[in-house]
DNA sequence: TTATTTGGGACGTCTA
DNA sequence: ATAGACGTCCCAAATA
């Protein structure tokens, strides 16, 4: 059944990739349980995320109202490469996704909140980050685990991880909240509760419905007492404004990995 | 206007 | 004991 709801998502990407005009309508049709409202937020939040690259944060002003998914202006959304809508596959299932991703939790690589683990354990997900929705589109045949090639030349790596000590310095490290979302953001179950917007820039975006399921995990992640919320979780990740470790975007729930911190954290996953 | 998001001060907790 | 990194609370402003 999860390999239904991965075809269908799979689907809803190709259609949305793949077939500009066609996909009109298409995919609530082929899954009645789709939230339109959900998918029009997608949509929306998305197609806002149309970057120039050099500039992450388009100015509102270039926004076009994005009326319906069944505007033509669906045309914008491909443009934004946002074919990787993950999201509407968690309703097609009975759960939603960061449920079902609780119950896989401790099978999906999670180093219990107690022991150490995290400081050497290898990220769930080793494909490299720098994978656009669409090309995240692909990776259901990523699910596993699986090495994949560092992502080459990264001249700054090495250099980054000096000025970021991300690794493990005397053994064992505490996991930061950014490495937290980082590795969300490398896990395919998680990618309705969180993606990446545009991995290249390290732009990542929540989820309206599920952040707060993200911070809850972050939570237990933490082995918090109390339970996680996006609140709490974003007042850290305010915190990093300061730090630079990642930095608001002016898009909703949108934030940006800061360059060194995206290599550091890279270039981690690829040496752990 | 309401609900959601965003931003930040202040103080507490935990850990290296 | 101290500092870093949040965690928790709270309030206010900006947006949708």
């Amino acid at each position: 059944m999860l390999a239904e709801m991965e075809t269908m998502a799979y689907v809803t990407e190709i259609r949305l990739s793949g077939d500009r005009g066609a996909w009109t309508g298409v995919v609530p049709s082929s899954c009645p349980e789709v939230d339109l409202e959900v998918i029009e937020e997608y949509l929306q939040e998305h197609s806002l995320e149309v970057q120039p690259s050099h500039t992450p944060a388009s100015p509102p002003t270039t926004i076009a109202p994005q009326t319906h998914l069944h505007s033509h202006q669906s045309t914008r959304i491909i443009e934004n490469n946002f074919s990787g809508q993950h999201a509407f596959k968690w309703h097609c299932g009975p759960h939603t996704p960061t449920e079902e991703y609780e119950e896989q939790a401790p099978p999906l690589a999670w180093p219990s909140p107690h022991d150490n683990q995290w400081d050497h354990i290898p990220y769930p997900c080793e494909a490299p980050a720098y994978i656009d929705s669409d090309s995240q589109s692909s990776s259901s045949q990523y699910q596993e685990y699986h090495d994949s090639p560092s992502p080459s030349s990264d001249s700054g790596g090495r250099k980054s991880r000096d000025s970021l000590p991300l690794a493990p310095l005397s053994g064992k490290r505490k996991e930061r909240l950014f490495q937290f979302l980082f590795e969300m953001l490398q896990t395919p179950s998680m990618r309705s509760c969180i993606w990446w917007v545009q991995s290249s820039s390290g732009t990542f975006q929540f989820s309206s419905q599920n952040k707060e399921r993200l911070a809850q995990l972050w939570g237990r992640r933490k082995g918090n007492r109390k339970t996680m919320t996006y609140q709490k979780m974003a007042r850290a990740l305010r915190n990093y404004s300061r730090t630079g470790e990642i930095q608001k975007v002016k898009r909703k729930l949108t934030y940006r990995f800061d360059e060194k911190t995206l290599r550091g954290l890279q270039g981690d996953s690829n040496t752990v």
